[in-house]
DNA sequence: TTGAAAGCGATACCAT
DNA sequence: ATGGTATCGCTTTCAA
């Protein structure tokens, strides 16, 4: 087994106080033993002892904060289910949370949000926000003064954030581009499609589109994009809109839903169904939401693409607990989400 | 935070050493004095302190057995890179592995292999073995003497192991017939299918057929079977019975491969080819081993149905480690891994 | 039948 | 700048 702080010690012919000062960079060491003490461990591979690490850290427990824009979007439920599972295994090793579930993207809001879980004492924060300057410098500085961040769901990569865990949105919608080629009938194309978004603005949504389109070419899908619809996340929103789109476009046969709108653009398409022929129009859609499980089931939608966002809930709070631990412990890269194909059969998985 | 054993011995009026006794029922306690400490823990819902446990435990650190029929069949190593896996995350605590890979499916060698692991010192078992009565009875004997065993991959519901940790393999097969409904098209029905299996006496194999044929029912997939065939997981055993009934059999227009003989069956079907009508020809396989993702992406391979071989390696180590620290950690249930549809594109995703 | 004490690995604080 | 010591929660051994 590996060399304890004990045994560096006796090596060393120091105590082991020096030897926690000199591993944790606390300073007040002279340089020759704090060199003698580096070697010993790196020679040694020294590795903290984690259970020894958390029993005596005991005192300090560790505080996790999470945002998440997440009021009005059922998405980001399972998100939080998988923040709270985590915490209850790790509750034994000190570990609590703060949950700060928000409505909107305005980053004033996110900011004000941020600063009020480090208030409330959060010692780490588990992040999904918005991509944009005034709030990632504003991260940066908390980032500055020793808090921990991942990004969650949503990257910020011009930060200093730890790593970003979340859906791969561009593999995503390659890969939904292919299934689609695999459902064709050679009658029905070329495709004529509606695609739906929740924002221009957010990246992830645009990635999924992307890959969608770039995979609809390397598949040789005949296809044409009919119009790119916003819909905020909204399925209210995002209802008239849609049944505009229907009612102009008779021609449509594929519909595609890049974010959190399905109910509304279902049914939406619904009321517009005798214009159009239901029996051939193909739905893509992402996640899993009660509603769209029911579309499923119903056989409307033929595929949704799933991120497990428990997983990146999970994984996010267990990242933040090893890295507190051990400051060495970052993931090497990103944490990327597998591109789920639920159907009907496997909808009921849960990741 | 939870009441700890200390505080359990000051409440009751006696020594920590009491208090441990009896909560590990180790006797030599006195009657009024145990129920009053059981008592007190239960009242304050004790659960014990993993992270002292663990601390504790060091001097006796947990030698865990794994038996795999895994020699010529790729698939295991999957599985065993979860075993391997998760023992360096656990290594800290003192976890560490003894795997046995061996060949094919006697009895007397799996039971003599079982031995072997307990006779090199494991105290706790992952075993991936046959469901007939001679080697549960000797499993049960293990159990009996208090070694804690996990089925994994392949069940052996009748002994008293902790759970079982794998595919479920009826919805498996569902999945594939519905996904196989999703791409016909109306021209090729109905279906003239060749089955493949390992064994027919391997009831996940079995399972996978069963799923199969009820969901091509239920999604109303007009079709016969022509025949089953045995390759017993062996590619190159397959190939001449595969030619066979590729060359008895023209018609045949959909392959359903149920066990780990896809390159063997492939590579008959490609000498065939020309008697069959190949861009025609629908394939459904399973797990994803290397010469199974060549043929996916190849383009003759539809769809393959994982099982997320790695999780089950992975979390069957973590589950005999969490109940080694505590009796009471018992899954609630069996583990069912999540029913993995793939594609070209998202055939590298890793569990 | 029970208690007392040492020890697992790391940390924090006080004393030097 | 460094050492010594108590502590975290639990297990184990030895003594009574």
């Amino acid at each position: 087994m590996a060399i304890t702080i004990k045994e560096i010690a006796e090596q060393a012919g120091v105590s082991r106080g020096t030897v926690d000062r000199v591993l944790h960079n606390r300073g007040g060491v002279k340089p020759e033993i704090e060199a003698r003490i580096k070697r010993i461990a790196e020679q040694n591979s020294f590795r903290i002892n984690k259970a020894g690490r958390i029993l005596a850290g005991r005192k300090q427990p560790l505080v996790v904060g999470c945002l998440m824009p997440g009021v009005g979007n059922l998405f980001f439920d399972d998100v939080i289910s998988g923040y709270t599972s985590a915490q209850k295994e790790l509750a034994d090793y000190g570990v609590s949370l703060k949950i700060k579930n928000i409505r909107g993207f305005s980053p004033e809001r996110h900011i004000e949000a941020i600063q009020e879980l480090l208030d409330e004492g959060c010692r780490a924060l588990c992040l999904s926000t918005l991509d944009v300057p005034e709030v990632c410098r504003f991260i940066d500085g908390i980032i500055e003064k020793g808090i921990p961040v991942i990004a969650v769901n949503t990257d910020i990569p011009e930060t200093k954030r730890i790593c970003y865990i979340g859906s791969d949105y561009y593999k995503a919608g390659k890969t939904a581009a292919q299934l689609l080629s695999k459902i064709l009938r050679p009658g029905e194309l070329p495709l004529k499609i509606a695609v739906f978004t929740g924002s221009l603005n957010i990246k992830g949504h645009n990635e999924r589109i992307t890959g969608f389109e770039e995979g609809l070419s390397a598949y040789h899908v005949e296809h044409s994009i009919i119009n790119i619809t916003e819909g905020f996340d909204n399925d209210e929103y995002v209802f008239l809109p849609a049944l505009a789109i229907f009612e102009k476009h008779p021609e449509i046969n594929c519909i595609y839903i890049a974010a959190s709108c399905v109910a509304g653009v279902c049914t939406a398409l619904k009321q517009s169904v005798m214009k159009l022929q239901p029996e051939r129009i193909r739905i893509v859609v992402f996640d899993d939401l009660p509603e769209t499980k029911r579309l499923i089931r119903e056989g409307l939608i033929d595929f949704t693409i799933c991120q497990s966002p428990f997983q990146q809930g999970y994984q996010a709070i267990h990242a933040l607990f090893n890295y507190a631990l051990d400051k060495r412990d970052i993931p090497a890269n990103n944490i990327l989400m597998n591109t789920i194909i639920k159907i009907a059969e496997n909808l009921d998985d849960k990741d």
